[in-house]
DNA sequence: GGCTTATCTTGCCACTGTCAAGATAAAATT
DNA sequence: AATTTTATCTTGACAGTGGCAAGATAAGCC
């Protein structure tokens, strides 16, 4: 608490503050390891001995995106539980937002050269977000849906695939937004246009599957 | 040709051509305007007059980058021109394998942070690209295909939704791919996944079109 | 108390992008 | 052909960076 104290107490979280600050207000180009350290009041070396080095401290920022965004699709998805096409957009326009609204965060997410994350052991929020994209495919299928460990190496083809259509859109639609490339889109049908495309994938989706 | 000559006689053409060769060896990381002035043999400064500064020579590279995936996407899609699945899995194929073997290339064209683009009037390369995906979709519409010029401000609603549907599945499954996403694939069934994925696409987009 | 360990600071190094000023050569003008 | 203008490249400098090594401080533990 007391910026006095030469153990700050918390500078772990503090520096992930400061870093996730610093990259709304100056964005991944401004973002530095010593700008990080002067924002939480320490000095320019700090950072090492929690986060080794800047890839570190990257990492550890991607990771806390990616609880946010299972928050978010969570928090998006549940309402409308049930109504597959409604899940399905919901889903898109969940995935869309976070992009949109945290940009420099998304871009350091799905930067592979950049951070570190282990893909045997995927840390929780990475799993929690596989999962949550998953489950909205599997119900789409009329399959039951996880509680937890998304990267089960039974999965049947099939379901892969559908898994591949679904995200892949989704994400590409974030990607290719984001990054300024889907100027064909008026941005006045824009949300629209996401909400077609979505019915329509969830059309293919669960066509032959939910014969009830 | 001379290295001892004052003026070097194709500057530009020789950082862009290091700035290639370095970011496929070392990577953006590693990729800086001094290295490249290095390699062409001139002084740290030399970039400046000719791209200004990072970002010009940035954009440039992506420019670059651009002009190789419209040449490679044509160059897959001629051989099976009218047939629709093997057209989309062409793309696919051309898309995605750009991304795989020129990975720098591929995140550095689709950083709207790092470079600089006009969207109201988009570099050749850009447009040639756009157009190339454009009428794969529009083939598949059984629509009559561009010439030039892409960004038709009268396209109709149900064509944007195509081009969507296709283009975002296929930049989602390269990019996802690329910073190592996609990992509940096994890598011995991607190719067939793909495929099979870009089949069910290409009959989403053809249903009711080609009814002759 | 004394010892060990975790945490943070200080000082340093090579390197970076960008700028300003100057050097050189090519092109244009007369 | 001589001179001026312009384009191109070099040199030198500056503040800022990541990372390392060594030291300082404090907390935990016996």
């Amino acid at each position: 608490m007391n910026a006095s104290k030469y153990h700050h107490g918390d500078l772990k979280r503090a520096l992930l503050d400061a870093a996730e600050e610093l990259l709304e207000e100056v964005g991944l180009q401004g973002f530095t390891l010593r700008a990080c350290a002067r924002r939480a009041g320490v000095s320019h070396a700090a950072p090492k001995h929690h986060f080794g080095d800047a890839r570190g401290l990257l990492s550890a920022v991607a990771e806390r995106g990616f609880g946010r965004l299972a928050d978010a699709l969570a928090a998006a998805i549940h309402p409308v539980k049930g109504d597959l096409v409604a899940e399905i957009q919901a889903t898109c326009q969940s995935y869309v937002g976070f992009a949109e609204n945290h940009p420099e965060h998304f871009r350091i997410m799905f930067r592979d050269d950049l951070i570190c994350i282990d893909r045997e052991h995927p840390p929780e929020p990475v799993a929690r977000t596989f999962m949550e994209l998953t489950n909205v495919i599997l119900r789409q299928r009329g399959e039951p849906e996880l509680k937890f460990s998304p990267y089960d190496p039974d999965r049947s083809d099939a379901v892969i695939n559908d898994i591949i259509l679904g995200w892949c859109y989704i994400h590409g639609y974030a990607h290719l937004r984001l990054e300024g490339q889907l100027t064909m889109i008026p941005e006045n049908t824009h949300l629209a246009q996401m909400n077609l495309a979505a019915e329509r994938l969830s059309n293919l989706l669960s066509a032959g599957h939910n014969a009830e």
